[in-house]
DNA sequence: AATGTGAACGAAACCGGTTTCGACTAAGAG
DNA sequence: CTCTTAGTCGAAACCGGTTTCGTTCACATT
């Protein structure tokens, strides 16, 4: 691979500050850097200056310098997995934004294998290019957690692991979410729930059939009117599950999905089928995307704020860095019933 | 701000493998960059060693010495403007897989005020962070084109510009797509064809509302019934121009859509007046997002590949970073009708 | 045997900052 | 009028690579 062509930019470098000023480059950045040692007068004449002529300091000399990269990294699942969801652009629209105002630029890296591999991170902390890691879609057992660890190197998951008392995290509380969309659909009068989970391999799944069983379990209904389905969160998922369900001889008269991108494939056979949602068929998805507002119905969700998980993990690692030996912390947030319309009393 | 303490990795260094085989950290390098004045035989013995220590070379060494940061900038609009579309998660998905493919970075910048604002182009390029950015959502005057262009900071668009003939650019040719779906309704025998834009600051509106009067006026359909409405790209204002379209005595019997999202707006406030889609209405979209599938009709609409989108850009943009002096590119490519339900004959 | 040649590597400068340490100066103390 | 001391700044090392230039040595040449 021919090398491209290094065109030494003719921006400001501190030496030649120092030679407009009359001083040397070591008292120009500590005058730069608010150091105690040099006087007002200079420190007032090389920030004029600095500004004068627009110096920036060279941000690849100060991390050498510094041995720090001032940046985050974050690895992305190729595209093909979750398509539907607006999810990913949020997030990262959050994240940065919310690094930049700690001076933390945001790495963001594609997988071109599997999401959960370790081999990018690997390289990402070898080539010493981030200064932590921001992991999300977590799961259980997770070698990306593993590696970090071993490596001591830091990071913060959206979404809880298996080591959770060993690392930083934020999640929303997956369970208590479906366990408010559980009781609700039982307070509407509905007898037949059925729930449609999905990706198994995330720990999130655990959360939230335990939320749906939970409230079965206290209820009265009919366990077997009461099915759990498989999913995989996509629109596709929800299809294949909602013939399932909706064929059998006593069908649900409400569906609870893992997600939005299912809680559509559910409500597109059902109307196929001829149920009419919401007089015949209640579905509620998770995620809140806005688009469920324009369905036909709008769909009932459970929604959180992307913006919000991604400031807390943002302010999480970034105290991860400064006090790296404080203990772990972490924090939950909650999900919020956005009843629009795909869900109704049962008759 | 307190500093993040330093933590001096552990990772090997060029020196600790030049003691280990005494050699000198130039020949080592040397060795690793595949220069012709090292014998085959030390080569080999450098590569083998760095391989058993899991030599990586530091990142921000390089790139001081190159004088090259190996990252290029992607700024991105606060997430309001847009919620409803994934284009920018798969775009910068997109993005990131190819760049890394040439060994680039992709720093991700979120703009905490206007999106076409020049200050954090500036910031990136002074700090001397990226060697090159990807811009998108162009306007025809835009001020971040000016600037780079000034600077003469590599740069490559997906969208035109009034400056065409000075970037590189990648776009998909609105003008054509909306020709074909303008001809596709007449076809289809509607009478009364109205035209939704949206985002009029961005050059690709004057293209999509080009393609569709071009047809319009080809045609011996009467103008007056074909009314073009502003619009601003959201569901929201698809559904305000929807009001004032459909409330005529002389409703459309097709609108024509600039992106998804006013579409989902416009068939949600159609279906509230008691329009049947698509035996009263026709509606077409542009975006082709996946959800769209998912609605009651599922959506017709344009749709192209926002992975070749990103795929183009970087092409172009790694080779202008290789080749300075090379005249300019451009590339348009073409996005395909996509019908699933919302359009029809009318009858 | 002296000279020329090319292959292979060492030495050192350099990239542009940060930080430690020491020197100088002026003011305050005795 | 010396001796401290604090306040300022310069000098130089350092971060970890890359690259230029020159040296060394083996070997071929005459």
């Amino acid at each position: 691979m021919d090398k491209v062509k290094k065109v030494r930019n003719r921006e400001i470098r501190i030496s030649d500050l120092a030679l407009e000023l009359g001083l040397t480059k070591g008292t120009i950045s500590r005058a730069l850097n608010g150091y105690e040692d040099i006087s007002k007068k200079t420190r007032l004449r090389v920030i004029e200056a600095a500004n004068k002529y627009g110096y920036v300091p060279s941000t690849p000399a100060r991390r050498l310098a510094l041995g720090l990269s001032e940046t985050i990294g974050i690895v992305l699942p190729k595209i093909s997995s979750q398509p539907v969801n607006t999810f990913v652009s949020e997030f990262i629209n959050s994240i940065s934004s919310n690094l930049n105002k700690y001076g933390y630029d945001l790495l963001v890296h594609t997988n071109e294998s599997d999401a959960f591999e370790v081999e990018p991170y690997q390289r990402l902390v070898k080539s010493r290019k981030v200064d932590g890691f921001i992991i999300f879609r977590t799961l259980k057992k997770d070698k990306r957690v593993d590696y970090l660890l071993s490596e001591n190197f830091p990071f913060v998951t959206y979404g809880r692991t298996a080591r959770i008392m060993e690392h930083d995290w934020f999640d929303i509380d997956g369970e208590k979410a479906f366990e408010e969309a559980t009781s609700h659909l039982i307070k509407m009068g509905h007898k037949r729930i059925s729930f449609i989970g999905g990706g198994k391999e995330f720990f999130s799944a655990q959360f939230r059939i335990q939320g749906f069983r939970k409230m079965i379990g206290k209820s009265n209904l009919e366990k077997k009117h009461c099915v759990e389905m498989p999913g995989d969160l996509s629109g596709k998922g929800g299809e294949i599950a909602a013939h399932k369900l909706l064929e059998q001889k006593f069908p649900p008269t409400a569906i609870l999905c893992s997600n939005d991108a299912t809680a559509l494939g559910v409500i597109k056979i059902a109307k196929e089928l001829g149920f009419r949602i919401p007089e015949d068929l209640s579905v509620l998805g998770y995620d809140g995307i806005a688009l469920g507002g324009y369905m036909d119905p709008p769909l009932s969700t459970l929604s959180f704020s992307i913006e919000e998980c991604g400031r807390e993990v943002v302010d999480l690692l970034i105290n991860r860095l400064k006090e790296p030996k404080k203990p772990f912390k972490s924090k939950i947030a909650f999900a919020n019933l956005q009843l629009r319309g795909s869900d109704g009393e049962n008759s």
